[in-house]
DNA sequence: TATAATTATTCTTATATAAGAGTCAATATA
DNA sequence: TATATTGACTCTTATATAAGAATAATTATA
């Protein structure tokens, strides 16, 4: 037995919330029942819910009981937006403009996106923060995940609420790799700034509950009011 | 009893290490010796002792004991070193040049800085990569905490693994305010490159074991062979 | 409405067993 | 004899179970 228990009655929470048995915001049984059922003891099932409350997938109060995480449009946005004010708050952008299309799959995208999709939706956005251009975003999803998407158009703010509500994708961490640039031609026309503005180019995968690569993200970071945030530990 | 036993347990732990009675490297007691001599349980030492490891202060090895995390010139600088290669790959970047000054603080480095110093040493490096300039860093850290370190000279590739081993301060988070820019004349003359290259310009705080802010540093980060990673979760 | 009792939950601690890793002496082998 | 190899032993942390305490929401009661 190289598994310890704890791990089986972990995954097997998680795919229950995977599988909607367990709806987001909805509340666990206690670690009692959940022993039970799993034939585990309290404690078992208790080190499972602090791993699972760890990753953020629940969250868990005293006297309350344990909660699938609800991504809210509000905090689905925030967790994986990392722009600041300079006062350190967060940043609300305002959706400008969108774009859904679908297209063929480049040879990249298809090796590395989960599913090898023959063909990917292409989410186009341009964001703004107090009246001033924040961002340009290009996500790319798998069509088979996403069915429908392009129908859903206009979608909200948060496009990580979308995935979860309307297609039980659970997007849970996310890699970055930012470089320096600028805004470039296409973009500045788009924003009506000057070509030549610095920015951070950023190239997002994002990842669910499953731990698949379902979303390719290249953003364009105006960071002229903003700044982009990073805790390290 | 607001203060859950372990917690105190931790803390004793902290302060030990803090003070050096826990050097670097070492071994920490076992579960039961801790427990022991505290007059708590073997599981309850145990719990203090897996926060310790989350944080990253101590590694644990099953059959082997708790260790304090040692700070390498290596390890010490990777870890809040966000630079990879296009392939993936930890970026060890070489120190070209370096001056360190000592000057009065500025009214917000007072304010900000660990201790309230009246007078700072800055640190101003230079580093490269595969011979090609990577990042200018400018860091300013208070004179009380770290006495004759303009008389250490050259400095070694990972401050804070200087910070550690000859100061007793272990720098254990960080966190960054990322905005785009370009390089500017100064730094455009030193490295001999276009003062028109795009940068990300890095303002980090760094906070110690007993969470003090010990350092202000600003980096600017040439990204044409590197790029900086960010994981979220 | 305010207050007390009840109930359901997580939190904390304790204890026992399992498993990994090093040490060192006994044993086999060349 | 010198050198591996084995195996027993002891140290460590990891895992699992259980029981009582603390906390918070709910219900009953005055």
């Amino acid at each position: 037995m190289s598994e310890p228990l704890y791990r089986s009655v972990y995954n097997t929470i998680i795919k229950r919330i995977a599988e909607g048995e367990y709806a987001p915001g909805s509340m666990l049984p206690s670690e009692f029942d959940l022993g039970a059922e799993l034939s585990v003891s309290q404690g078992t099932a208790r080190k499972a819910l602090i791993e699972l409350e760890l990753k953020g997938i629940v969250k868990r109060r005293q006297g309350r009981g344990t909660f699938v995480t609800i991504r809210t449009p509000e905090n689905s946005l925030f967790h994986f937006f990392p722009l600041r004010t300079e006062d350190g708050e967060q940043v609300v952008p305002e959706p400008v403009s969108e774009t859904v299309t679908r297209r063929k799959a480049t040879a990249k995208e298809k090796k590395m996106l989960f599913g090898q999709p023959n063909t990917v939706f292409v989410i186009s956005r341009i964001r703004s923060h107090n009246g001033t251009p924040l961002c340009h975003e290009v996500s790319v999803v798998p069509t088979q995940l996403f069915p429908g998407l392009q129908e859903r158009s206009p979608l909200p703010n948060a496009l990580y609420f979308l995935y979860q509500h309307s297609f039980s994708c659970v997007i849970i961490s996310a890699k970055e790799n930012l470089k320096a640039g600028v805004l470039g031609p296409e973009i500045a026309e788009k924003t009506q700034m000057d070509p030549m503005t610095p920015v951070i180019i950023s190239n997002r995968r994002a990842y669910d509950l499953l731990d698949r690569l379902v979303e390719l993200r290249t953003s364009t970071i105006i960071t002229n009011s903003t700044t982009y945030f990073v805790e390290m530990d």
